[in-house]
DNA sequence: CGGGTCGCACATAAGTGCGACCCGGTGCATTATT
């Protein structure tokens, strides 16, 4: 029998001293308990970690939560600890010693009472090591939980390959899986979904608006003008704030120029010592630093209510990424400045990040070897035939399996019948170029919110499936129309909207996509295959480019 | 893709202009040294 509303809400209170749940909380709680996949979008993270420690503390045995910082597991660990007056969460990883796994073990392996090990944490690739996997099948467990799941679309791919070999872990455990995370837009949600081989998940989403967020973007001709304007801005603006930038040298040098001003600023990227980056982040949580200026490396697990503005110095990579980081701007609900530092020439950076193509070379080989196996072939036996950094070696497995050359199963990775080696890096190569095709249409549609002249947040809402009216009056361009005593959005006279926001259409060479927004006499459709596209009405309807599928 | 730096040619004093070259983000785990 599961467990019930009122059990849901009996835990929640005893436990965690929770009395209220926002609406899609209980309903992702229920479909959760009730075995079902769910994927719940959360945009502030206000209450996204009560949608699986209730029901995990509820029902019987012991949640996985797969989780990708170890900085993020501990704060999880640490407040689960503390709300029980008991330790029954573990964080699992290579820095822990044996010993703390031997515990951790045995708590999990008890009957459910007050020394059960009712959560354990792991990061993908604790959760990819066969051994590992081998302990979590032989638990009871109660939930697979995959936190920040936009990580399995944004990282898995080359960064943090182990991502995409969770689809083991979700078969193995045939447990009903929660993906939890601040932001996706329908593309990424589903990939989250076939990534990590989720069933028919029930999709929830508190909704994307944030009213008290003031959206403004400004274009620039010369870096020289946009370093001033920025600095300018971030010393005007009340405090604490954010500055992000594309590189670690440009967060130290605004950083710099800041505290030459006065100002209590720092820098904050990946590669400052694990101390400085407690230490600043402390300080910005204690308001002791006023403005860090940071890489995408200060980013997820931050949760302060009072940060009043969020500056980009630079165009971020898709508006997926620009919403997350706006969104650790004004969690009090208080306005709170957002402002984008636009120059074409940024968009760069972002291109060079995305660019990277496989080595067919190293490809080949990787066939080669898979297929020489008449039997599967575990990875761990592979890896060690070959002379390839572990990091390529997965990321160049997963390209082959994911373009179909080669199948994996429980006991290995086998090379599909009749594909020779030619054949499988020509898909695999296709594979990864569509992929970089879709990565390059995100960007283009982050350079039409930086240029966009209509409503920039009807903007944003449309980009995550949502309807929107014509104007805020809370951005730049409401309040420019405004005093110009103009309209924006479609006008009546246009020749409008011959398909339905989020309606299916069909295009002759892109395939299937969803209707995504309408500006400027332009729709943008997104593309399964395809990314996104921008085309004219008037074309599309002159050439009938779109058709109803 | 774009920006910064370096060295060279130019040419006759100290600098300019140009091309070649390199570099750039996110974290896990692991390994070799202090």
């Amino acid at each position: 029998m599961s467990p019930s509303r009122a059990d849901l809400q009996r835990t929640a209170s005893e436990v965690f001293g929770w009395e209220d749940f926002r609406p899609g909380q209980l309903e992702a709680m229920e479909a959760a308990v009730n075995g079902q996949d769910v994927i719940c979008v959360m945009p502030t993270g206000a209450g996204k970690s009560a949608v699986y420690q209730v029901p995990a503390m509820t029902l019987p045995g012991t949640a996985v939560v797969i989780s990708p910082l170890i900085a993020l597991q501990r704060d999880q660990t640490e407040a689960i600890n503390e709300a029980a007056g008991a330790t029954r969460a573990y964080v699992l990883n290579s820095a822990q010693p044996q010993g703390y796994w031997d515990e951790a073990w045995a708590a999990a392996g008890k009957d459910d009472g007050p020394g059960k090990a009712k959560f354990l944490f792991l990061g993908p690739e604790q959760a990819a090591r066969e051994e590992v996997l081998e302990l979590l099948q032989a638990l009871d467990v109660s939930l697979l939980v995959i936190d920040e799941a936009h990580c399995v679309s944004a990282w898995g791919h080359d960064f943090r390959p182990d991502y995409l070999q969770l689809d083991q872990l979700v078969r193995a455990l045939d447990k009903p899986v929660v993906a939890l995370t601040a932001t996706a837009a329908p593309p990424v949600r589903a990939e989250i979904a076939e990534q990590l081989g989720m069933r028919s998940p029930r999709e929830i989403s508190l909704g994307f608006d944030r009213p008290n967020l003031h959206l403004a973007a400004a274009r620039y001709e010369d870096a020289e003008d946009k370093r001033r304007a920025v600095l300018e801005q971030a010393g005007k603006l009340d405090v604490p704030g954010l500055v992000y930038v594309a590189t670690r040298a440009e967060t130290e040098e605004y950083a710099a120029a800041l505290q030459e001003s006065g100002l209590r600023a720092d820098a904050y990227h990946a590669g400052r010592s694990h101390e400085d980056r407690h230490r600043i982040h402390e300080e910005f949580l204690q308001d002791e630093v006023d403005i860090v200026v940071a890489t995408t490396a200060f980013g997820m697990g931050i949760d302060k209510p009072n940060v009043r503005f969020v500056v980009h110095a630079d165009i971020p990579d898709s508006v997926d990424s620009y919403y997350q980081e706006i969104g650790r701007g004004g969690r009090d609900g208080e306005p709170t400045e957002i402002f984008l530092h636009y120059r074409p020439e940024d968009l760069g950076i972002r291109r060079f990040f995305a660019a990277k193509a496989p080595d067919e070379e190293a490809l080949a080989k990787l066939f080669k070897a898979v297929k020489k196996h008449t039997e599967p072939v575990p990875q761990a036996g592979l890896r060690e035939e070959l002379d390839l950094n572990p990091r390529r070696f997965s990321s160049l497995l997963g390209l082959l399996e994911q373009s179909g050359s080669v199948t994996a199963a429980d006991d290995g990775y086998s090379a599909r019948s009749g594909v020779g080696a030619k054949t499988a890096v020509k898909a695999a190569l296709e594979f990864s170029e569509q992929r970089r095709n879709i990565e390059e249409s995100r960007l283009e549609m982050m350079r039409q919110y930086a240029e966009t002249t209509e409503c920039r947040r009807r903007f944003l809402l449309n980009y995550f499936g949502e309807d929107a009216p014509d104007m805020c009056g809370y951005c730049d361009n409401c309040e420019r129309a405004e005093a110009e005593g103009e309209e924006l959005g479609p006008k009546e006279s246009d020749t409008a909207q011959p398909f339905p926001l989020q309606s299916e259409v069909i295009h002759s060479e892109w395939g299937l996509g969803t209707v995504m927004s309408y500006e400027d006499e332009t729709v943008t459709v997104l593309f399964e295959s395809a990314g996104y596209k921008t085309l004219s009405v008037e074309l599309v309807l002159e050439k009938g480019l779109l058709q109803e599928p």
